[in-house]
DNA sequence: TCATTATATTACCACACGGTAGTACAATCC
DNA sequence: GGATTGTACTACCGTGTGGTAATATAATGA
């Protein structure tokens, strides 16, 4: 049975106890909790895997939708897919023949969308540099 | 000169014009703009960099301190935080004969905060599934 | 000048991983 | 039974990348 995590407002409820970190700090989480959010970031590091998820976002979809909608090979789909559910990323259901995944943790578009609004404002802020740059040499 | 990016709560500012998205969503991004977030989470997909991330979390430092509090070794150091600065998750700075690092975006923090109290969730969710099926179990 | 310190770079190895062809397997249909 | 469909798995190849030793470079100090 695949759990919902409750959105971001709410997730700071109880964090595993570690010893008197100063609330919720990356600062001095050990190796091993560090491996683990790397292994998070992973999953989510390969363009294959973004597009999986981002076809899933408007719905549950069966591995042949999602072949179709994101144009890659089954074996690699398949690959992906298994992937994802160890990783708790998405969830599998079987359903008479087919098998329908979906997302199974809302958590994962509010965490994409901050990161795509981020790196939208650094390429922002990178093009204004520029912007300003070749003003200046303009200017000499 | 590195620039700070805003807080996640303004962060929804100005997004780049993606033909008639639905305010913020993943679900139409072009496969560029998925490799671009792609990248992004490779960066932070290594252990050895998340350990000079969270080294940099108090303050900056040059090289030979972040060398010291990871334990890694020098050439590593050196080639992850080239890779971290081209994604401009830090920031470098010469003063003097050392070069100091620090986190250009204080959103990654927040970034990873929200990571690892959805991990953490997830984890304690899976334990609870445990117990509930060691019970069931017993009961029988 | 020579040694030392701080950082960067190069070359190399080992390994992980993405993609794919081929195969397996179950269910359904003819 | 035989063919087809939907999904998973295996084997394999090529590439990317983390770690490290060795080297480079620049600055500082003896």
């Amino acid at each position: 049975m695949p759990a919902k995590l409750m959105p971001i407002k709410t997730a700071k409820k109880s964090v595993a106890v570690q010893e008197r970190v100063d609330e919720s700090s990356i600062s001095k989480l050990t190796p091993e909790a560090l491996s683990l959010m790397a292994d998070f970031f992973k999953v989510l590091s390969e363009v294959s895997r973004l597009q999986i998820v981002c076809s899933l976002k408007a719905s549950a979809k069966n591995v042949t939708e999602i072949i179709e909608e994101t144009q890659l090979g089954q074996a690699n789909v398949s690959k992906h897919l298994k992937m994802l559910t160890q990783a708790g990323v998405v969830a599998r259901e079987q359903r008479g023949v087919c098998v329908y995944y979906r997302i199974a943790n809302p958590f994962l578009f509010e965490l994409c969308d901050l990161v795509f609004d981020a790196l939208t404002m650094q390429a922002e802020q990178q093009s204004q540099q520029l912007q300003q740059l070749s003003q200046l040499r303009q200017n000499r």
